[in-house]
DNA sequence: ATTTGCCTATCAAGTAGTAGGTATGTATGT
DNA sequence: ACATACATACCTACTACTTGATAGGCAAAT
């Protein structure tokens, strides 16, 4: 993995951990082992650096969109709750929940990248949760769209929530999505 | 209003609109137009600030709850989505909300607050969610504890989202949270 | 020979927090 | 009534440190 590779995982960890305002890049340097100075030579901005972390966000989701495209809604659904699985499992909470917080103290640049961020999320979740309804596999009353903001949200609010609750709450709750929407 | 309530006030305002590590005794004392030091007086340091805030959650939601003793089930559902009317309304974020992100910069005093804040609405919730099914009221099947915990972080969440979707999305979710546990 | 990827050294601004001073009460003992 | 003592609520001035960011150098790869 490259210097630059390494500075966008480093980030995107503690950003996800963190916060965005509670980690530096003098915090970064000295974890990759290299100074501040060259973190700025690939990132001159902090902005930049966050743009590029959501821009990694953004293909990663792109790449899991593509592998499931023409699959079972169902499965579809399952890699969706597998990226929260993952999150919760590192104890790490998502990156739409994590950008939300300080959004208003972001750069307009990183707040439109946040935005297609969200955007191809809740259209990819929308057209399965569609498609899965007219194959008869799931059940709900709302628009495609609003069910999908519906599951997004529930999933996001669950990864930060259980940093006070009890780590079992989170499992609980996807179930209990899953069930809801499969439940005939 | 005395200057500290000012600051607390304010404090909370910024907090929930920018995240805890995005706002500064400086930006307080200007706004209050005191100085910085004069806030090291009332609060010695940041955390006692912090959980200032987060008793004034706490005994601002133990008033509410209070009022609603022995109310309907429904009139107290409709009082816990007031709270989040509000807060979508002066495009706040939940204080949970806000400080789940931050959680683990936070200090350990003020850690335990939030968590105090958590445990009280969570069981306020529970409660009348468990009485309003007993009074056929209400229609779920998970245990009370877990269902006000999907609705609990499905308002956090959803007053998160909005600030990158639309804001008409607010109402959505809440009617159908609402429809569904009202839907028999 | 130029680009790449790092370095040293430095900056201005901002961070929480401290030391010590001052004016204004507000009790209390004589 | 009056001095003593202390508390309140602010101030100026400062410290030690962190923040993102820049300028300029240097060695290795292309």
């Amino acid at each position: 993995m490259s210097k630059r590779e390494e500075i966008i995982q480093l980030a995107d960890t503690m950003l996800r951990k963190k916060g965005y305002n509670a980690f530096s890049y003098h915090d970064i340097a000295r974890e990759v082992g290299i100074k501040t100075a060259s973190i700025h030579y690939h990132f001159p901005a902090k902005s930049d650096l966050g743009v590029a972390i959501i821009n990694q966000h953004i293909e990663g989701l792109k790449r899991l969109i593509h592998e499931h495209e023409g699959k079972s809604p169902v499965k579809q659904l399952n890699a969706f709750f597998s990226i929260y699985d993952n999150l919760h499992k590192e104890n790490k909470v998502c990156l739409v929940g994590s950008l939300a917080t300080d959004f208003n103290t972001l750069d307009a640049r990183v707040q439109e990248k946040l935005k297609e961020f969200s955007d191809l999320m809740l259209h990819w979740v929308s057209g399965f949760l569609e498609t899965g309804r007219n194959e008869g596999l799931f059940e709900f009353e709302e628009e495609p769209r609003s069910k999908a903001l519906m599951v997004i949200s529930h999933m996001l609010a669950i990864v930060q929530l259980v940093r006070l609750t009890h780590k079992q709450d989170f499992a609980m709750v996807k179930a209990a999505i899953k069930k809801e929407l499969l439940k005939k």
